[in-house]
DNA sequence: ATGATATACTTAATCCTGTTGAATATCAAG
DNA sequence: CTTGATATTCAACAGGATTAAGTATATCAT
């Protein structure tokens, strides 16, 4: 599948292979986004990606979290946040506060019932990716984890780096 | 960031580690299409992610398809899909015509200016994910290729197994 | 203290896309 | 020519993205 043509020169292969990962990391982003956004939409979670996204990084702080600081971890806007919090508020996963002494800023918790919920999805998540990664030998998983590291690393110096030339 | 206790037993570590590749793979999802969707919605592109998987897979065949076909290769229903195309088509980067012998069917083909348009954002893509992978080595390269397509190969025959079990 | 400016967030309007179920058109068979 | 299956679209609604404008609170200069 992603053999090359051995009379192609090394710097080729190299190119065409740099164009493969970011070809099948594409593939990768939206098949299993796709099919975790199908997950989400069963009756015992009844959850979009955006809602599952923000509670999963609210239970992962867990603590409290204002609203602008939300919204950068989640790669939300702002305006949209709103929107996202006031259904995950419906069905009471979240609570909202106001900051005791900046009275400006709004802050969100995790109730007790979206952890659960969490949880429960990451249960299911797993069971689904399980079969995906079964064939993968322990070595392999360990090595493709130091590998993505360093890929979720880089694509995040890229979004400091554009948040950064906003002001330039 | 992925160090483990070493008191823990080496299953424990796998397991671990097993769970961290899910981990980041969705981060990596999420983050990428993100910051994929804030570069389609510049004004030289002005496409949806959808819109572009759509065009991305006419483009990739290169010959015309009927709109359940492409449903299926964009994990999209086919009711939304009707939209998209509706939207390339204003955007004339699709053409819409009749299966001469099965009139029932819709078969949708690219247009030049789709080929054009598609290969920009390639190169704009490719621009923005180069940061991401330059502090790679050529060799990691090829290894997270190789894993990286075991892990795809593993989605898509969790996917099979779910539509199978459709009519199951 | 007062008025200007900045900050944090919400609201409103519009578009895209997702879901479901019904509607339409076509084909294939009896 | 009905009957039933298939391919696609339509209609109605919800979530969420974007933009611009609006509200409330805080901060700072005078």
């Amino acid at each position: 599948m992603t053999q090359q043509d051995p009379q192609m020169g090394v710097e080729y292969n190299q190119q065409t292979n740099f164009e493969e990962v970011e070809r099948v990391i594409m593939q990768i982003s939206w098949l299993g986004q796709r099919q975790f956004m199908q997950l989400l939409d069963e009756e015992r979670f009844h959850l979009t990606l955006p809602q599952f996204y923000t509670l999963l990084h609210l239970h992962q702080i867990a603590d409290a979290c204002k609203m602008s600081d939300l919204a950068d971890a989640t790669h939300q806007s702002a305006a949209s946040l709103t929107g996202v919090v006031d259904r995950l508020l419906e069905k009471q996963l979240v609570e909202r506060t106001r900051h005791p002494r900046d009275r400006r800023q709004v802050m969100v918790v995790v109730t007790p019932r979206g952890n659960t919920l969490i949880a429960e999805i990451k249960r299911a998540r797993h069971e689904q990716m399980h079969s995906a990664f079964m064939h993968l030998h322990p070595d392999d998983i360990d090595t493709l984890l130091r590998l993505l590291d360093q890929v979720l690393l880089g694509m995040m110096r890229v979004l400091e780096r554009a948040d950064s030339g906003r002001w330039a």
